[in-house]
DNA sequence: TATGATTAGTCAGTTTCTTGAGTATCATGC
DNA sequence: GCATGATACTCAAGAAACTGACTAATCATA
């Protein structure tokens, strides 16, 4: 029951749609959590159901009609309960990182598309979370808005989905390179 | 079905039983997949089943009797076949960092001690994988181990598992350090 | 003037993952 | 001499996640 916080997490700050969540948590802004529109469509229901959020009907003309949640006192309980319970360890699951394990059994040029491939959508991240940094924080330099701003929240796991991709990235670029050495060194061989 | 070739590409390297396996992916040595022993006891049936690994007997007489697995031409088949198919961007999914989103919400004082737990537990980790890395690569240069030597799959991984080990220890020191200094910053207004 | 993309959702089915309990033997420490 | 923990594994049930298909309107573009 994670998705459940996080749904309630992400409507803290702003009143949005179920189809509004669903493109954040697709790839993309998530910087957080991931989850498909079936699963959070699912989980509004369920949360509405509880109380934790509540949801408005918003006619619209041009477009379909659309529902905006926002959370009430009880899911904010249930968010301060949450936070104070015990947090389970995050691990890493990826396929690419199991493909690189099997690298001494495998086709190297293979890997390295792949790793190539992977590094380009590593550096898309990294510059679209920068640029949502430098929205968030304004003129104001970081220190300054961390310290005295409202909102970091959002800017503070913004940062850690900065830091993520940024490591993708690095280990990628790191990966086909080794790679590359040794197919020359085998070649020369 | 990503769990099935994590188990391929971890019985690559050695022979390992059930049990074995269970430990390197449980919270320890799993630095590119994780999974809870009943998962592995059931992909390993499935695995031999399907004909990718192979299973012997070991009889002990101060222990309970085990099987070790090694991977078949088949298996090693069907890995390159995976290391080839598309793989899924990797996303972050972890408690913590929904628990941080909700900071502007939420007690910091529950955050901080959420954060220093884990910030040992990163820490932990940290050093468990530099002891492997120093293990693997014996008394060579890192340079020299990743150019010339064998089995450079798993040093590869874990040197991922390091880095993203360490991007979680910084991140949670460096949010803790916002969230005290916001704290006194407000005590003294 | 079709064609595809975007907005806004729903439904059904399957796989994967997690929770929890249980079996049996042997070694170690108090 | 009895509890604890390690080795080695199994079974059942439920929650979470993913796959794929489907409705229905409007807007952009070629």
């Amino acid at each position: 029951m994670a998705l459940r916080h996080a749904v309630l997490a992400a409507l803290l700050d702003e009143e949005l749609s179920g189809y509004q969540l669903a493109k954040a948590f697709d790839l993309g802004v998530a910087n957080f959590w991931h989850a498909l529109p079936q699963q959070l469509y699912a989980e509004l229901a369920r949360l509405e159901k509880d109380g934790l959020i509540s949801g408005r009907e918003v006619v619209q003309d041009t477009r379909p009609n659309k529902r905006l949640f926002i959370v009430t006192e009880a899911g904010l309980a249930e968010l301060e309960r949450f936070t104070a319970s015990a947090a389970k360890p995050s691990s890493i699951r990826d396929d690419l990182i199991v493909k690189v394990q099997a690298a001494d059994h495998v086709d190297p040029a293979t890997l390295i598309a792949q790793l190539t491939e992977r590094a380009a959508f590593a550096q898309a991240k990294v510059d679209l979370f920068g640029g949502l940094l430098d929205r968030m924080r304004g003129d104001r330099s970081e220190e300054d808005f961390l310290r005295n701003g409202e909102g970091i929240g959002p800017y503070l796991t913004c940062l850690r989905g900065l830091a993520f991709e940024r490591g993708n990235l690095d280990w990628c670029e790191r990966t086909i390179a080794v790679l590359r050495e040794r197919e020359a060194a085998r070649a020369t061989r």
